[in-house]
RNA sequence: GGCCCGUUCGUCUAAGGGCUAGGACACCACCCUUUCACGGUGGUGAUACGGGUUCGAAUCCCGUACGGGCUACCA
């Protein structure tokens, strides 16, 4: 290796004299070792002969982290130092400098955590390309790409959850609780329980902890977080609130995410944009056209609209055309969602109201009637 | 390759020398539901391997294997 340690001091002299670009590095000793109490590892130690002597000032005289952490955090009086378990192997650089600038009295308590690991290896954006889940908290751009990368906040996670899921991935309170808000978590945090072993993450579990927060918010902070979330969607706006509600009580417990909410709340505002009539073709016959046609007279001449009057009118009218409601109760879910989802038929039908329904009762009779 | 850290169901984890190794996610079955979910009940499933120490080891020690991290004038 060609430095300072290497040359002789004539011609370091020279070179410096010359104006040749160098850096300033570290000097660390060839024998013994360095040690350190991790608050999560314990005792750790260093052959300090194995330790590179690592850049402090570049030759454009910038400091590299090794430099600026120790001083930042000595200018800051940083009483705990917690980082990622990547920065272990610096850590001997780290405490030789405060040993050296500052005194060991004086440096922080340190703390390497364990990482949160992809399905294989360190957690990379590569892996969240690969098995769909967001690896940022939020949308990132790529400023050389110009690619962007979903956040778990623009894929419909909710902060609380988070939060709630990344405090779970190494440390646990020692009792069964998962669920914990931020201020149970200040609560009930301790470094002592937190793992040295790195966590994989695991998409599946992470949409559960969103589910329970989901399951617990009131409806009226659903509806508040659906709308920034759907900056776009005015369609929310068209409806009234009260209906508004009862839709997103009527869905919620089918939603992990908020972004589930768009695909469940659909048909209520549109039209459905896919009609699965295969569902229902094949057993379709002229006793359920003459059904619908009577259905459609039947609610047309209804003068109160409810859930609970419509499935009684549908009953009725089964009965005595003899055809068993269970036949009849997919093809209405199907005219009226496009699909074998969703909330009860009626409800549905209830907040379509009348005219929506009879229209979308017409539209599939009329179609599967000619084919 | 070298150095460091780690290893309990597929995944997150509990059990800090002593009951049948407990829970959650996922998965499967059944119940509920004339759809899909929710919910309920039950089930499959783990102490990496080999040595020690001990009356007794998932737990302490050593070795092996495997996994991860670092090894930039990045952080």
């Amino acid at each position: 290796m060609r430095n300072s340690l290497t040359l002789s001091k004539e011609e370091v002299d020279s070179l410096l004299t010359a104006g040749t670009p160098h850096v300033i590095r570290i000097n660390m000793p060839s024998t013994g070792t360095i040690a350190f109490n991790d608050m999560i590892r314990g005792d750790v130690s260093f052959d300090m002969s194995t330790v590179d002597d690592k850049v402090l000032l570049k030759a454009d005289g910038m400091p590299t982290y090794h430099l600026a952490v120790v001083v930042d955090d000595h200018l800051m009086q940083i009483s705990h130092a917690f980082r990622g378990e990547e920065w272990l192997p610096s850590a001997p650089v780290h405490i030789r400098l405060w040993e050296k600038l500052f005194g060991r009295d004086a440096m922080p308590q340190w703390a390497h955590l364990p990482l949160i690991l992809g399905p294989s290896g360190k957690l990379s954006k590569r892996d969240g390309a690969k098995y769909g889940f967001p690896v940022f908290a939020m949308n990132w751009t790529d400023p050389k790409t110009g690619e962007t990368v979903e956040g778990f906040r623009e894929r419909g996670f909710l902060p609380e959850a988070f939060i709630n899921l990344l405090a779970m991935l190494g440390w646990n309170d020692g009792t069964e609780k998962e669920i914990f808000s931020m201020e149970e978590l200040i609560e009930a945090f301790s470094m002592e329980r937190v793992h040295s072993a790195g966590a994989k993450f695991d998409y599946e579990k992470a949409k559960w902890y969103n589910q329970e927060w989901l399951r617990g918010k009131p409806v009226q902070e659903i509806i508040l977080a659906l709308r920034s979330q759907f900056e776009s969607l005015n369609s929310l706006n068209s409806l009234n609130s009260l209906t508004l509600e009862r839709i997103v009580e009527l869905v919620r417990d089918r939603c992990h995410l908020l972004t589930d909410f768009k695909e469940q709340m659909s048909y209520f505002m549109e039209y459905p944009k896919t009609v699965d009539v295969a569902a229902i073709q094949p057993k379709w016959n002229a006793e359920k056209t003459a059904f619908f046609q009577a259905l459609m007279d039947r609610y047309g001449a209804m003068e109160s609209w409810s859930a609970l009057e419509l499935e009684e009118s549908f009953k009725t009218l089964a009965t005595e055309q003899s055809i068993k409601p269970g036949e009849l109760m997919l093809p209405l879910r199907i005219m009226l969602v496009g699909g074998k989802f969703g909330p009860g038929v009626f409800d549905i039908a209830d907040i379509l109201g009348k005219e929506e329904t009879i229209r979308r009762i017409e539209v599939l009779t009329a179609q599967l009637t000619n084919n």
